[in-house]
RNA sequence: GCCCCUAUCGUCUAGAGGCCUAGGACACAUCCCUUUCACGGAUGCGACACGGGUUCGAAUCCCGUUAGGGGUACCA
């Protein structure tokens, strides 16, 4: 058979991370069965849909490098689809108008809930007369159309995650709204669960792969692929992504958009490789690998069933492992758009300093966006020194060695990280001291810290810009 | 309220009746490397939610309880 999938987000909102998921999973299992992975806007909410979250959706998963195949196709461009199966179901009785006003809903719902019901529609104008009907026409109510759900029934589907889900008819709430009525008596755009079938049905789908919260739909969606006489895809449903607390995820949680991790300073390789091990894992264990890897094995066998909680600290430690695994020219590249929020020129400063630079600031690097705090040094003229600092600089070892270090440094253009070594094991060995006795008053006259980066590289670099000089004669004019 | 789903270390997971005195990864702790922080390496800590069955034998199968999640729209 050939595999047929399709992500579905709407432009409610930006790429969420729940959607990004699904998308991997669509485009995995596509790509594992030489399948087409296409991607479809539902935007038939036009209260909530905005042209900047189509955008946001589409920047999202190319950063991710998720691919489609077919598509974008947009829903409103096909309400005439829509219109043709409603009619359908119209004619053959299966649809029907529905008068009811807002109001009207509320009561009943409220009643329901007083008697510790569930909330439904009490399929209360599934049988009007042509003379009630036009009795609320008159009254200029306008309608809407329900399809009818019988009741009670079975419904049975195998998901490739849960196996066999029943779902009984009678508690999905009634007939079900599927397209509102204009103004003009014109059908209008079709509401969610209508959209999605004539949908997968024109466009082949031929297996739903969507979040755990959609499976009150498939039921539904089954009752309207019977009725449109097509047989139903086949569903899976991966659990949603919880917060630490276990709850939903939501915006509390720290960021939720696909966009905001990449601001943050993510990898989309980390990321997508982050978001498969959520749920899923290789039959051989391996934990580092892209997704045109998992690709090559993926499943929903080894699809978790349970819901899995957010971890920052393992996906922290992923984007390292692949900042890591970057070269450093690659890093250097991806590092552009960070110097460049943090109001730092990086591309006004040698090609070989900015290279050493990376190297040596990669060790330090959680996420991108770490690198302009971890480099702060290098671009400051002077380190802010905290007042107690000349205390614990003013022994004579100390100044003798920052002394001797400013006069061979004032007779060298260019100094490397192993020539600085020599430098200092020089005053080692003059002065008869541990290595450490030296080392750390260097870094704090240098840098003003107590930790940092390498120091032999990181006073190699700052000679290079000439700023290692001023530094250590500003701490001597104060010992 | 009602319906559905789920349940292994703090977290993500391996485990599909004997291979389990339950394996890996993250986190945490200690040690090593190192001037420091980080990186890296090593070791350690740490779980089958509970109660009944089924079976010679249950983390694995069944039932119940509990807990968590999802749904319950003229949103998607």
């Amino acid at each position: 058979m050939t595999v047929r999938v399709r992500l579905a987000p709407s432009p409610t909102g930006n790429l969420h991370i729940g959607t990004a998921r699904t998308a991997i999973f669509n485009w995995l299992y596509a790509r594992r069965h030489g399948g087409t992975f296409i991607l479809r806007i539902e935007d038939t909410d036009q209260e909530r849909s905005r042209d900047a979250f189509t955008q946001n959706i589409l920047d999202g998963l190319a950063w991710l490098s998720i691919t489609y195949d077919e598509g974008p196709y947009f829903q409103t461009q096909r309400r005439d689809r829509y219109v043709q199966g409603v009619h359908q179901l119209l004619e053959r009785g299966l649809a029907y108008y529905c008068y009811c006003s807002e109001a009207e809903l509320e009561e009943m719902r409220a009643i329901q809930k007083a008697q510790k019901l569930a909330p439904r529609y009490d399929n209360r104008h599934r049988h009007l007369t042509p003379e009630q009907r036009q009795a609320y026409e008159a009254e200029g109510r306008r309608p809407v159309i329900r399809f009818k759900i019988e009741e009670p029934r079975e419904i049975r589907w195998h998901d490739l995650v849960r196996d066999h889900v029943v779902w009984n008819s009678r508690d999905l709430g009634g007939d079900m709204v599927i397209a509102r009525v204009e103004a003009s008596g014109e059908l209008g755009l079709p509401l969610y669960n209508f959209a999605v079938v004539v949908d997968d049905i024109d466009m082949q789908i031929s297996h739903v792969i969507r979040g755990e919260d959609h499976i009150a739909n498939t039921a539904k969606q089954i009752l309207l692929y019977e009725a449109l006489g097509v047989t139903p895809p086949t569903f899976a449903h991966p659990p949603l992504i919880l917060n630490a607390q276990g709850a939903k995820i939501s915006k509390r949680d720290g960021a939720t958009s696909v966009s905001e991790f990449r601001s943050l300073g993510y990898l989309p390789e980390a990321f997508n490789n982050y978001m498969i091990l959520l749920g899923w894992s290789p039959s051989d264990g391996q934990e580092l690998f892209s997704i045109a890897d998992a690709a090559q094995h993926f499943d929903f066998d080894r699809v978790n069933a349970a819901g899995a909680r957010f971890d920052w600290d393992k996906l922290n430690w992923l984007n390292g492992q692949y900042i890591r695994a970057l070269t450093v020219s690659e890093l250097g590249d991806r590092l552009q758009p960070f110097w460049q929020q943090a109001g730092i020129d990086i591309a006004a400063y040698p090609d070989s300093w900015q290279q050493e630079l990376t190297a040596l600031i990669a060790p330090s690097l959680t996420v991108l966006a770490d690198a302009p705090k971890v480099a702060t040094t290098f671009f400051v003229d002077y380190p802010e020194y905290p007042p107690d600092i000349w205390e614990s600089l003013g022994s004579e070892v100390v100044r003798v060695a920052l002394t001797a270090l400013v006069e061979v440094l004032k007779t060298r253009d260019t100094l490397t990280a192993a020539e600085a070594n020599d430098l200092v094991q020089a005053q080692v060995a003059a002065q008869k001291v541990k290595k450490g006795a030296i080392m750390k008053p260097l870094r704090l006259a240098l840098t003003a810290e107590p930790h940092g980066t390498e120091l032999m590289p990181t006073l190699a670099l700052l000679h290079q810009r000439q700023l290692a000089i001023p530094r250590l004669e500003k701490v001597l004019s104060h010992l």
